[in-house]
RNA sequence: CGGGGCGUAGCGCAGCCUGGUAGCGCACCACAAUGGGGUUGUGGGGGUCGCGAGUUCGAUUCUCGCCGCCCCGACCA
């Protein structure tokens, strides 16, 4: 590519909304436009990258055997009834009408579709296993889009849905994808963990997530220092202590906290540690009133709860709630002698603690030296309601947990039969009975992709590609080129050599002077770059430049030819 | 959806409080000089001041409504 018939368009300034640094580098370099709130368009640099981690993806995809298709983005509401989805999948729903006042949904995910496709297509245990994938334009109208294309509204994801006859081939195909990523994603040079998640809206019993590492992800990631335990924090268990409750030993005593709201100020008034004071959560769920106990020092974790109490739906308490149930207000309440019977679940490790702290149901006040048993009956719900911390037991024994932050770029599930049922979606067995396939399916979200690398790999002059993922292998600058032709013809021939060659040049023939055109090249973050000038040529050498690295190296045509890595 | 903020040239912003038909930097165009890290000079083009109503002799400026965008929170494959 000549550089003189492309549409490079960097920027000096940096829009002020973007935040995190990809958007910023992604803006800057030119390789996106915002049209709307979570709606971009990628320009020609930006669409060569994205193709790249594309072609990565299909690649591997084919490899593992499975085989693409393209579904339409626009869908039929009826599909989404079919499956009870229309209502449930909320407002992340982008519904459409069209002229006869039809209504359709611009996909948000193919699981009706592809099931739809099957229950046409799929007739005989012959036809089985079969994966079928497609890179496809989503929409997800998201509550709050932001940074760029990392959580926008409109994305491009490639996803792939798997039918077989049993579970155990299920499984099969479910570890081929988990091999699968794990080539993708080390092809494309990324730094990554795998980990245990929960399976969300979509629903289905095993899920692992691809994070990339970055500290500027959304999803805080935990794993294990001994073993390779690892979970998304929504998953994340700690392996309960073992030991015994300490017996009591404080007297049941009310403490005067007129200003003390918080676990927080209450240890401070009391100069205990933290973790012997007890949060009390207020929920309702439905029309009954929930308290949820942790320790001071933990916080809740909102999935763990509604899975553990088999909560569909829950809200926090309000003050009137509060004072309904408990006689008090918010920042005194507690699990003793509550105003009218409510339900107590405490986490795990606030069944197993003794003499703490809790508030008193009584404005102004909190209870020391509470203990189960003898102040208040055993809890009549144990169960993990919290969020690991760093230190937490491993629950397999591995060591301890640590939490880093990591960007979602990868979700696998077992998806189990709930769509082929709901859509009647059967296939012949070997006996000719009718029998309802089992589902996997896989997403990547190729477009949050490109920003994840650039999170991973930036330095202050801007984006630095890896190989796998760069517009261009190589830069060609020649300089000074006012003085005559030389420069320019070396620089053209050294081009067309190249290409000769099979590798990606580019050739800014643009006519800038050094400055502007070097930092425009490291800002878009080309890996090679080599200069022309006249300097060099007569001693018949040229100057080579990896992007990771500060230094130049003088190199004669030949070395340098070697030198060019693809 | 709740709270906060912002909409003035392609981008970044000033002007608004205290009404009198708009300015700066970058970018863009032309010419000239310069030529190894965003060079310099001269000249130039570009804005119904988000939209609508109201107040006023007069509204970018004051008031109300609407729309859009951003941040925090809730929420989320």
């Amino acid at each position: 590519m000549r550089l003189s018939q492309f549409h490079l368009a960097t920027v000096k300034e940096t829009p002020a909304d973007a935040e995190i640094v990809s958007h910023q580098l992604m803006l800057r370099a030119g390789m996106l436009r915002k049209l709307a709130a979570g709606i971009y368009t990628w320009t020609p640099l930006g669409l060569r990258i994205l193709r790249k981690v594309e072609a990565v993806v299909r690649e591997e995809m084919e490899r593992s055997g499975a085989i693409e298709m393209l579904m339409p983005s626009i869908q039929p509401r009826e599909l989404w009834e079919e499956t009870g989805r229309w209502k449930k999948f909320g407002g992340q729903l982008l519904k459409l009408q069209d002229r006869k006042k039809q209504f359709f949904c611009y996909g948000p995910t193919h699981e009706e579709v592809i099931t739809d496709f099957a229950r046409n297509e799929l007739k005989s245990y012959r036809q089985l296993p079969v994966n079928f994938f497609q890179i496809q334009t989503k929409f997800r109208d998201e509550i709050r889009p932001r940074f760029g294309v990392m959580r926008a509204r409109e994305f491009l994801m490639k996803d792939a849905y798997s039918f077989h006859l049993d579970q155990e081939c299920l499984a099969r195909e479910y570890r081929n994808m988990f091999a699968t990523y794990t080539r993708i994603f080390t092809r494309l040079g990324l730094r990554f963990r795998a980990v245990k998640a929960d399976t969300g809206a979509i629903g289905g019993q095993a899920s692992y997530e691809f994070h990339v590492l970055a500290d500027s992800g959304e999803d805080a990631i935990v794993f294990a220092s001994e073993s390779d335990y690892a979970a998304n924090i929504e998953m994340a268990q700690a392996k309960p202590s073992n030991a015994l409750r300490e017996s009591p030993t404080e007297p049941l005593y009310k403490q005067p906290t007129p200003t003390q709201k918080t676990c927080e100020a209450i240890a401070e008034l009391l100069n205990l540690p933290l973790c012997k004071t007890v949060k009390s959560i207020a929920l309702m769920s439905g029309s009954e009133f929930i308290l949820a106990l942790l320790r001071g020092d933990h916080t809740l974790n909102e999935i763990k709860l509604a899975r553990r109490l088999n909560l569909t739906e829950y809200r926090m308490a309000n003050e009137e709630d509060i004072d309904h149930y408990l006689g008090t207000t918010p920042g005194f309440i507690g699990p003793l002698s509550p105003h009218r019977p409510i339900r107590v679940v405490a986490d795990l490790e606030v069944a197993n603690m003794a003499n703490f702290v809790v508030g008193a149901n009584q404005t102004g006040f909190h209870y020391s030296g509470v203990n189960w048993g003898r102040d208040l009956p055993e809890p009549e719900q144990i169960a993990d309601i919290r969020n690991v911390v760093a230190g937490d037991l491993a629950p397999d024994g591995g060591g301890y947990l640590s939490i880093i932050r990591g960007i979602e770029v990868g979700h696998i599930f077992q998806l189990g039969s709930q769509y082929a049922e709901s859509m009647h979606a059967v296939v012949t067995d070997d006996q000719g009975h009718a029998r309802t396939p089992l589902m996997g399916c896989y997403g990547i979200g190729i477009s949050r992709i490109v920003a994840a690398a650039i999170e991973q790999n930036h330095d202050a002059a801007g984006i630095i590609w890896p190989t796998s993922m760069a517009p261009w292998s190589v830069a060609i600058c020649p300089i000074n080129t006012q003085h005559g032709t030389k420069v320019q013809d070396a620089a053209e021939s050294l081009y067309q050599d190249l290409q000769n060659r099979n590798i990606e040049v580019v050739l800014d023939n643009r006519g800038l002077r050094p400055g502007p055109m070097f930092s425009d090249m490291e800002l878009i973050g080309i890996p090679q770059r080599i200069v022309v000038s006249e300097r060099g040529l007569k001693q018949g050498l040229y100057e080579y430049r990896a992007r990771h690295r500060p230094d130049n190296e003088y190199l004669d045509y030949t070395t340098l030819l070697e030198r060019i890595q693809t």
